[in-house]
DNA sequence: CGCTTTCTCGACTATAAGAGTCAGGAAATT
DNA sequence: AATTTCCTGACTCTTATAGTCGAGAAAGCG
């Protein structure tokens, strides 16, 4: 699979709090209900994500998690480079651990890779929650 | 890893048998040893392969396998698309089998999903096996 | 012809990354 | 004080992928 679970869920969440951005904390619980994720699953992406600075939580009885940022300041690409980010130093684009690679330093593919990344962040880049939430309105709309 | 190792392998085995396009058939266990992949994996990544139409193979003393294309005829792309053909059907975007799809055809994530699968088959088939040979040579002569 | 070389091919096992769980703890709120 | 919620490390489970085995069949060689 392209995109492990783990980060289709960060993405989810996020998406999920921007829904109800505003509102005050949302629930772990909610959030998973809303996006069929299972709750423990989703305590532990959530507290990683606390490390990008994209999310804030409090606990307690109205507590939950919220958005730091309007979610037209957030694009999927920032996500997605923190969930990645331990990968990235070691792997050759996202692929071949480096440290693995039979042809360290003279690959022919490397410069493929690199473009390929570039353009799947390209897309990342370019796509904010907000746009997603819009997206997701047009769908519900149309069935 | 974004690109399973069975992929890659075929990558970088039509690399190798196009290195040598022209010079008659080349063996299974040369390609693994220049390549670095497993003999008998290969043995079933080739088998595999020939139902592709790129490649054709020849038993017997002088046997190997040769590629049918020029190398400057064979996209990235085309090999790529015949290693993945299967998950094709059944999955979003190469990502999630849509049948465990919570969000059957309400996914506000699709449309993007589908444009990260095009930037990256852009760049696949943008890249000939040529291409390949080409940076190889550029790379060994560099350092 | 018999021998070697090479691909053929189904069935099998191994591995490791990722998915998901558990259990107890700590802060807020009422 | 009681309840609710997040916190957190350490654990297990699962599955896709990786890789192996072994017997067989065509092709050429001498």
């Amino acid at each position: 699979m392209l995109i492990t679970k783990r980060n289709q869920y960060a993405l989810r969440a996020i998406f999920e709090l921007a829904k109800y951005n505003g509102e005050g904390p949302q629930k772990i619980s909610d959030i998973a209900q809303a996006q069929a994720i299972p709750v423990k699953f989703l305590e532990v992406i959530l507290h990683q994500l606390k490390g990008s600075g994209l999310v804030k939580s409090k606990r307690g009885f109205y507590g939950g998690y919220y958005l730091v940022r309007q979610p037209d300041k957030i694009a999927v690409g920032d996500i997605m480079r923190y969930m990645e980010r331990n990968q990235e130093q070691s792997q050759c684009v996202a692929l071949v651990p480096e440290i693995n690679c039979p042809f360290k330093g003279k690959c022919a593919f490397f410069p493929m890779w690199n473009k390929v990344k570039d353009a799947i962040y390209k897309v990342y880049d370019e796509t904010s929650i907000q746009d997603l939430i819009d997206t997701d309105m047009k769908v519900e709309n149309c069935q």
